[in-house]
DNA sequence: AACAAAAATGACACCGGTGACATCAATTCC
DNA sequence: GGAATTGATGTCACCGGTGTCATTTTTGTT
């Protein structure tokens, strides 16, 4: 492995020249610059990049730590950040926070500790508190879900309205009794769309009933059961606005046996092929990862500077099948 | 930010002491440990990561390249890989290749620049040559995809018997016109599975014909391209042999106006939901991702050790609704 | 008590690229 | 023509942790 000092000794010239000539720097006459490009080719001489982060004390890394790369809303915000990284010659670093929170506080501990450039976070714990001393050090973005405990920049999706409106759709068809399903309320994102669920049903006069909410129905096994609990009611709910897209792909086989009326939060794969096909609050990953990528190499290049600290992007209801079971009024109450 | 050095200072030890307490070096005396340890607390000292992996020569990364890191297949792979490095304190860099072999090339040799501990890669170019010069310095393992032209590390799931099994599968329902679906036959793994097609055409004395086999299929409008293709056939194919996920998820849509037969390689999420449900050849990405970042440990401690450089995982059928269409002899010939 | 052996600790260079500053040559300008 | 400016190149220290080896302290032995 060829170090810059081998470069200069062959091309007769000082490393501090090989460094020039490898950085762009004008001030090389062109026939050194020659020689030395020459010489560097020669050797296969390729910079130490690991002795260049040190010096700078910058690893040109973003770490991006989500719940689950499996989820293609996740990997698709890591794709479109990969993307604006990799146009700035900076690599991403991946991690995987899981559902716990205490592995959470844990990983993210190590990712901060390894000079990374920037962070960003899809968080899964509900105090983001412990980041704070890392934060006024190196940009950290928080994605997908508003950080507690610390303020930060922040990329979300309009939970609220999207749950507001996936709500009233239900009932613009009849439904009165329309339970809420999946998620872990602890999450900014589900509770927001848990409020925004139940504003619609208050501006549309239905009471809020406690027993129409779900909120374990990330399995099919929980899934069903949480279908058959509201079968089973005095009661039972003829829609479902379920809260999220592994909620509602846990639903799916449920669906059969008990046909409601669907509307999600969250598009997926297939979602259109599924019978029936479900209406869904679509989401823009892709936007959002560009936009986090984006404020970390703001905040690098100009580290005082002001920012809207809080982002948030309009979603969009998908009309398909889903939301059209018995939306003639065969509700109940 | 607390170096070593203030550390040491703040101790009255030397840096080099302090080292050894981080790095449980037994011979510390243990009231100096205790004195080092609680001057660590106060002053938050982090160990530079940079400074370490500088100093060591390797970054304590490893990279994964893959096509896309949205198609659950890679991501399940990404996410055994990065637990078994999170297990040693390694990191991974995750670079999505996409399907341009130039782009390969570049973001290879990118990667490989940045001093990583090992290197795993599901290619999609056809000719990974270039990368000898790199793997006899760095643990480089390919994944999913064999390489060509370089010998390494290879982990990959049977192709050729899950494609032999899937058509004799289809054969044994009855069909004697299977289509092959799907795929850059310049891809290994495609290239096998075309096989394995072919070989159980001629198990079954079944002949070939080039007007059943359809390459291009990876969107929406390809694959229904190619299904109506095959419906105008003067004796149309009864059912197919879908070759990868990406081109059974495209043909889902087209299938209710096609119905065919349909035993597909690569299990997706919700293969059992649509309708007809789909029957897979099950690959395992998850085990893959594990043996492919094990040998990378195994091969970043012991540099000169034999290992399995091929090592093939089996598959398997499972069997849903979608290839018992018009198993009752309606087929052709 | 005297001395060897072992344990604890320290001094210092080094990894490789680059910023700060110095040096020397070539131009420019009055 | 000589001072001032600009350009090309070099010297050297430094980033922070740690391997090597030296030195000091402690422990064990007779």
């Amino acid at each position: 492995m060829a170090t810059i000092r081998d470069v200069a000794a062959a091309a007769g010239v000082s490393a501090k020249t090989v460094s020039r000539v490898f950085n762009g720097d004008l001030h090389v006459r062109p026939e050194t610059r020659a020689r030395v490009e020459t010489t560097i080719r020669e050797l296969s001489y390729v910079p130490n990049v690991l002795a260049t982060s040190f010096r700078s004390g910058r690893s040109g890394v973003i770490g991006i730590a989500i719940p689950d790369i499996v989820d293609p809303f996740f990997a698709s915000i890591v794709r479109a950040v990969e993307d604006v990284a990799l146009a700035r010659g900076m690599s991403i670093m991946v991690a995987n926070l899981g559902d716990d929170p205490e592995r959470e506080h844990q990983i993210l501990e190590w990712m901060l500790s390894r000079q990374l450039s920037g962070l960003i976070v899809a968080p899964t714990s509900d105090d983001q508190g412990s980041l704070a001393a890392w934060a006024d050090r190196i940009p950290v973005v928080f994605i997908d879900r508003a950080p507690r405990g610390l303020a930060a920049d922040t990329f979300i999706q309009d939970d609220f309205c999207g749950a507001f409106d996936a709500t009233m759709h239900l009932i613009g068809h009849g439904h009165r009794r329309v339970a809420f399903l999946g998620g872990r309320l602890a999450l900014p994102t589900i509770a927001a769309r848990f409020e925004g669920y139940r504003s619609a049903l208050d501006e549309s006069a239905i009471g809020f009933d406690d027993e129409l909410t779900a909120l374990d129905a990330s399995t099919r096994e929980s899934a069903a059961a949480a279908l058959d609990r509201f079968a089973g009611l005095a009661v039972p709910p003829t829609a479902v606005f379920s809260s999220n897209a592994v909620s509602t792909i846990a639903m799916i086989p449920s669906l059969g046996e008990h046909p409601l009326g669907l509307v999600a939060f969250g598009d997926f794969p297939l979602a259109d092929m599924v019978s029936p096909s479900i209406s869904v609050i679509e989401q823009d990953p892709i936007e959002l990862g560009r936009l986090a990528a984006a404020r970390i190499l703001d905040r690098i290049e100009s580290p005082g500077a002001a920012f809207d600290s809080r982002t948030v992007l309009d979603v969009r209801l998908i009309e398909r099948m889903s939301c059209q079971q018995f939306d003639t009024g065969t509700a109940a109450e």
